[in-house]
DNA sequence: GTCTATACAACGATAGAC
DNA sequence: GTCTATCGTTGTATAGAC
């Protein structure tokens, strides 16, 4: 997204600390890598390129192609966003809230990037780890306490079960006709699953 | 690690005495290492060497790394038997004995072909089309179409996505508490949904 | 003798390290 | 910037099957 901060903005008065800019721009340059071409397909010479800088910054400052992924690494949409879109409203209706919310947010770019999350989810443990972490706890952990207390751990990760499955098969192995057909069919199709994870009888 | 698996006498050059199946080994430690390393971590060099054979065997015998990963690559389950399995009772069960069969076949090796499938399928388009042809058409495009005949390819779909979304969560981010607990519990709550998915109002 | 499965060497490309 | 390691792949000589 924001390709190439260090050269918009004028330099604020006064030395910075050393090399402070440099290190923000490979953190957005590999998020964009990163999302872009997965762990292994993103290369720390096209990171440092678009981030205007020396490949060997990497090293300085992250100590490798693993620590900068770590660093880097952020979840395309914003969790907190997410729940709060969810939980402001009926909670029997909350699973439409939580489709419709996904979809706008994963149809933006056709899904790219969430392909792209997916793979680095399969790959990397790392990113599994934060999946783990996001889904479980971040996500669903918070919209499933808040209308549903019994079994909330349980409901959570079912809830991931439906959630990753449609991204799977929508984005990555783009299974028609679920992978291009209109919001609407899909939530008509699934929400009510959903809601059953969140507050139906298991 | 096994280095010479095949046996520890020097290798003259040529061909070698009948017997050995350079091909078969090929494919036994082929599977092995996409398998703990995925399409693009395990290399040629690797697999050649863990079969005691020359790389230059994987070009003669699959015509590449990706002839390879396509012979080498089975489903984790036999279609036919799923298929079988399940179409062979009432028909408003039928979600009950797709998951235990899912399950008793994955958890076999703790899910570890399942992951390394999962991983296949997100990072090789390869992969991912025969995914996309066998959650399609083999298996539930059979197991819907003897079951419910209308919107068959949206049923199949949506049956792809809830059992994708148990194998990821599952087998490759495993989250807790569904990543470890038994069969019964996992199919009293997973397989009300998938029914719907089969024979259920969408 | 012919065929072919095999091993060895090396190439061009690429990417991470220093 | 340079160096080095390693990747997938290709060419070719050779040993053994048929």
């Amino acid at each position: 997204m924001v390709a190439d901060e260090r050269g918009s903005r004028a330099r604020s008065r006064g030395r910075r600390p050393a090399g402070e800019n440099t290190r923000a721009a490979l953190l957005d340059a590999a998020r964009i890598e990163f999302t872009e071409r997965g762990f292994d397909g993103a290369t720390v010479r096209a990171i440092a390129q678009r981030a205007g800088v020396d490949p060997a910054m990497v090293n300085h400052w992250f100590g490798g192609k693993d620590g900068l992924f770590v660093a880097a690494m952020e979840i395309p949409v914003s969790p907190e966003e997410i729940v709060h879109r969810v939980l402001d409203g009926d909670p029997e209706r909350s699973a439409e809230r939580i489709l419709r919310t996904f979809l706008s947010v994963w149809d933006t770019d056709g899904g790219g990037a969430l392909a792209a999350l997916m793979r680095s989810v399969a790959t990397h443990e790392e990113a599994a780890r934060m999946m783990r972490e996001l889904i479980g706890r971040v996500i669903f952990g918070r919209v499933v306490s808040a209308v549903a207390p019994d079994q909330l751990e349980l409901r959570a990760a079912l809830c991931g079960t439906q959630i990753a499955g449609l991204a799977m098969v929508r984005y990555v192995i783009r299974l028609e006709p679920l992978a291009s057909t209109d919001h609407n069919t899909v939530v008509t199709a699934i929400a009510p699953n959903l809601q059953r994870y969140l507050t139906g009888i298991l």
